[in-house]
RNA sequence: GGCCGAGUGGCGGAAUUGGCAGACGCACGGGAUUUAAAAUCCCGUGAGGGUAUCCCUCGUGCGGGUUCGAGUCCCGCCUCGGCUACCA
């Protein structure tokens, strides 16, 4: 077998490293170590998809490179195998969601192994193992056990909360409430997404326009029992630990931006009877009374603007401030906005609605009354959903005043601003919303917004009618689903004798878990908003303990859960006696190397970074954040493609006629037609200026780029066809070599057949593939480097080990292909630059690297094998070629030898046969000169 | 609408961070080998032009600026992509 032949060398090397466990960690790092992880993949019907190994090679060349380097390296992969796609299957084939998830994993390990990921399979887990979700419950249970201390900053255990005194002479009942309203993990009633069609609660992705995604069944939201995680109660740890991360910046914003950190001010608006009018109380009170009505507001200095009040349609005030008269109208908006999917509320709706209570409130900073409507702009779940509304300044309170006819205050001048009308302003006909000078604000009159803002912040506290607050866009986890697939929660509802839940919750002790999932009959929805577990038999459902009779929670967690912690199982899978050794979490963590796509960025991440606070202040893991170092791998979309757009008349139209409709119909600009979109092939069309056009019709201009993958634009490429035509190792080293990993590329067939190409070269550089057996290339030769291959040599396993070091891997590889292309002309190959060349290519082709290192004389394996070393001095060269500019521009090119003065160097150009006479009549202005760099003449 | 990112040959992308734009690969063209093809090897390949084995001009989305010198820095735009969605 003369030739590169990867499927046979490809399965013999994955059986060698199988066979001798080369890739198993130690249970505790010997030296220096480096855990890099990769998010654990959802092991689909569909298998792996190219997108999956462009990041897990990545790690992997890390990986490989660093046992090379000395390093203890984990490099563990696992299934994030919860989820909808397999209990949507077990509802089909009422087979047990069980059975699917273990042929998919199957099918995902297969894949993986066929790739030669350097990954110690006995470390392989998955979430879905009771196993595993045994101490994903333990982990539950420790949220429960855990109240956040707001002047420590961190969670403690429950039994060290304080109880109020007015608390605990309430009895026991009272005191046991006042617990579990404090711990991490609660109970609270919170909107689902109710399809009575399909009789099954929906996920928000499941949810398209307010219809089922199948079916397309109406939806309605459903206030329903559901367990939560107090995440806000961490925000600011969460948002202030950032810094320390070695993440890019924009992940970092993009964290920043969802927990959404916002600084204001509480006011209470007084609607209570006209007599009295406000109170003002001593204090602010936590709570507020119920004669008013409170808001938050980041723009205090507007109070004097606020010219109504909107309150949220869920708001609990609905009903207390609607008006006998306005009874219809309100009921109506309300019931029809419940109905309104988020979605519906905010991008359909071109216009604002709303509807008046009735009522009206009183402006606390000057006694207007101000009339109070319920719109759907505003959201209960921010702030204390009610908002003072001041048109003048907020572009949708200005929108609403705009269409209700409301008045419009102007209290900010904005002063003479680039694109501000300012009169516009002044006259209540345009909105703005800088800062500025205040006006129409009795005495706070000519102060600047922001120091406005600071002193009536301060009037309204003294005064006990306002204070500063905090709010976050982060809205508590919802932490519960109404469906089978998931951990069951280790949860116990108290009966009382008639068997109705007497409120009171019991946690299943730790000596108890794990809680397994029933055996069910059937998978089929319940056809009410109960969870599938609520179908479970009795013996599952009921349970004694202690004494009283208990209902087992039947709500299960989302896939988010198990993936919160999976970074710590790897480090000690086996162990039954706890989640994760302390010594062995202590030694592996925090995780060095983190590597996954885009679309993780926020919710996993933030998850799990909270999880692990928790675990981290009841002292269970060493580190306050999991992953030092996180690296976003960019998307592979399909190859690339050329769309022209014909009218129904067959018509081409060019591109700059085309538009796009919001639900994605391109039609014609003018006419509004709908246009037929046609593939075209690339001989069709040319480039022309800056587009490309249809040869035979050049006026036409059409679209050039490349899509997602997905299975209904047919362009989806599976790694299986890849492997089998050209290999895993071409299919790694393309998916490294088509760009800088973070971002989105296209794929392209042509471009793996050019690094088989490589591949081939390497191979014949080194293996004879005239002969029948694998022996060397007659041009390797045990013989000394000349000074220009030791230069070569040096300056590839230099530029190699730097690139790897910053992870730029496409260039590295163009570096090797450069040492192919040379050697290869060689006539004599020496034998140890081959044994140099081999190692560096190892971590990115390692099956091809351990085939040429055995056929070069060396026993396997050279998975530890030390890295290559290169000697600066062997980079330098005797002579350079100096670049020679006049007035910045290049005129010629001298060469000098390497260590030549500054003054040699000036000379050499200005003596230079092409420059003298460019030189000739001029007057030198200045000189330039950088040496080993370039040469500039500024002349006159 | 907001945030983030990106625009360099026919295509994917390089460019030591302000110093020879287009490394490397694909595609394409020419040649060698071959009965022929595949495979392989060699040469060429940004655009335009000229007095054509040599030389000139232009050229990194567009318009300005800083600098001896800008793909790289600054200001203002345009286009595309991703995420997000009335957060008061």
């Amino acid at each position: 077998m003369p030739r590169y032949n990867p499927a046979v060398i490809e399965p013999h090397w994955q059986a060698y490293w199988e066979e001798h466990r080369t890739f198993s960690a130690p249970d505790i790092p010997t030296g220096d170590k480096l855990y890099v992880l990769d998010m654990f993949p959802y092991p689909s019907g569909d298998g792996l998809h190219v997108g999956h190994p462009e990041g897990y090679t990545a790690t992997d060349i890390v990986c490989r490179f660093h046992r090379m380097k000395g390093y203890s390296v984990l490099h563990p992969m696992g299934f994030d195998a919860f989820g909808l796609p397999a209990e949507e299957h077990a509802i089909r084939t009422n087979t047990p969601p069980q059975e699917s998830t273990d042929r998919n994993i199957a099918t995902f390990r297969r894949q993986l192994k066929m790739l030669g990921f350097s990954y110690d399979w006995q470390r392989e887990l998955a979430t879905t193992d009771v196993k595993y979700f045994r101490w994903t419950q333990w982990i539950f249970l420790q949220l429960f056990d855990t109240w956040f201390d707001e002047d420590q900053q961190r969670g403690r255990p429950i039994s060290e909360l304080p109880i109020p005194p007015e608390i605990s002479e309430n009895g026991e009942q009272v005191v046991r409430q006042y617990i579990d309203d404090h711990r991490l993990a609660y109970q609270a009633n919170a909107m689902v997404n109710w399809c009575p069609a399909l009789g099954t609660v929906l996920a928000n992705e499941e949810v398209i326009d307010g219809k089922s995604e199948r079916g397309s069944h109406p939806v309605e939201r459903l206030p329903l029992r559901q367990w939560m995680l107090r995440i806000t109660a961490y925000a600011d740890r969460l948002e202030n630990d950032l810094q320390e991360l070695d993440w890019s910046e924009s992940i970092k914003t993009l964290q920043s931006n969802w927990i959404g950190r916002s600084q204001g001010t509480e006011v209470d608006f007084y609607i209570g009877s006209q007599e009295t009018n406000q109170k003002k109380h001593k204090i602010f009170p936590r709570k507020p009374s119920d004669d008013v009505l409170r808001v938050y507001t980041t723009r205090p200095d507007t109070l004097f603007g606020a010219t109504y009040m909107v309150i949220a349609p869920e708001h609990p005030f609905v009903d207390r401030l609607t008006k006998a008269e306005q009874q219809t109208a309100v009921k109506k908006y309300c019931e029809s906005a419940s109905r309104k999917s988020d979605l519906e509320r905010t991008e359909l709706a071109k216009s604002k609605s709303g509807v008046f209570t009735g009522s009206y409130a009183v402006n606390p900073v000057n006694d207007q009354l101000v009339p109070i409507w319920i719109a759907d702009y505003v959201l209960v779940s921010y702030g204390t959903g009610a908002i003072m509304a001041v048109p003048a300044h907020d572009t949708r309170d200005f929108e609403f005043a705009q269409q209700f006819n409301l008045p419009v205050v102007p209290v900010v001048d904005p002063g003479d601003v680039a694109d501000v009308d300012r009169a516009a302003v002044l006259a209540g006909r345009e909105c703005f919303v800088g800062h500025g000078i205040a006006i129409n604000s009795s005495n706070y009159d000519r102060l600047a917004t922001s120091e406005f803002q600071n002193q009536i912040t301060a009037d309204l506290t003294a005064d006990g009618i306002g204070k500063q607050a905090v709010n976050y866009k982060l809205r508590d986890w919802l932490f519960s689903r109404q469906r089978f697939w998931g951990e069951p929660f280790p949860i116990l509802h108290q009966l009382d004798n008639d068997g109705n839940p007497t409120g009171l919750i019991q946690a299943v002790p730790e000596s108890e878990l794990p809680v397994n999932l029933p055996k069910l009959e059937d998978y089929k929805p319940a056809g009410t908003p109960d969870p599938p577990l609520a179908k479970a038999p009795d013996d599952w459902l009921y349970v004694t303990l202690n004494g009283h009779r208990y209902r087992r929670e039947t709500n299960t967690m989302p896939q988010w859960a198990g993936s919160c912690w999976y970074y710590l199982r790897f480090i000690d899978p086996q162990n039954d006696q706890a989640f994760v050794d302390p010594a062995k979490e202590k030694s592996w963590m925090p995780v060095d190397l983190y590597v996954g796509g885009a679309e993780h960025a926020v919710l996993h991440l933030l998850y799990a970074r909270f999880w692990h606070k928790v675990l981290y202040d009841r002292g269970y893991v060493s580190t306050p954040e999991p992953f030092q170092k996180l690296v976003n791998q960019g998307m592979i979309l399909g190859e690339l493609e050329f769309t022209g757009y014909q009218d129904p008349a067959k018509r081409w139209i060019s591109t700059e006629f085309v538009e796009t409709e919001v639900q994605g119909q391109k039609v014609q600009k003018d006419s509004r037609q709908p246009l037929q979109a046609v593939t075209l092939d690339i001989d069709q069309v040319e480039k022309k200026g800056d587009s490309f056009v249809i040869k035979d019709n050049p006026d036409i201009r059409v679209e050039s780029r490349s899509y997602k993958m997905s299975k209904s634009r047919g362009n989806v490429v599976s790694p299986d066809e890849i492997v089998k035509e050209y290999g895993a190792d071409s299919l790694r080293l393309y998916e490294m070599f088509m760009g800088p990993l973070e971002e989105t590329k296209p794929w392209s067939m042509a471009g793996v057949n050019g690094v088989r190409g490589f591949l081939d070269r390497a191979w014949r550089m080194i293996i004879d593939d005239r002969s029948e057996e694998i022996q060397l290339n007659p041009a390797v030769q045990d013989v000394d480097l000349n000074e220009e291959q030791a230069r070569v040599l040096h300056r590839t396993i230099k530029a190699v080990t730097q690139d790897l070091a910053t992870m730029h891997l496409n260039t590295a590889i163009a570096r090797m292909m450069e040492f192919v292309n040379f050697f290869t002309k060689q006539s004599k190959r020496p034998r140890s630059a081959m044994n140099q060349f081999v190692l560096l290519l190892s971590p990115y082709a390692p099956h091809i690297a351990e085939e040429l290192w055995q056929a070069l004389g060396h026993d396997p394996s050279l998975a530890y094998v030390p890295w290559p070393d290169y000697d600066e001095s062997m980079l330098m060269e005797s002579s350079v070629e100096i670049p020679v500019q006049i007035n910045g521009k290049l005129k010629s090119r001298t060469t000098v030898s390497v260590d030549c003065s500054k003054e040699h160097l000036e000379q050499a150009a200005r003596s230079d046969k092409k420059i003298v006479p460019l030189l000739e009549g001029k007057q030198i202005v200045k000189t330039v000169v950088v040496p080993g760099r370039m040469v500039n003449f500024v002349v006159r």
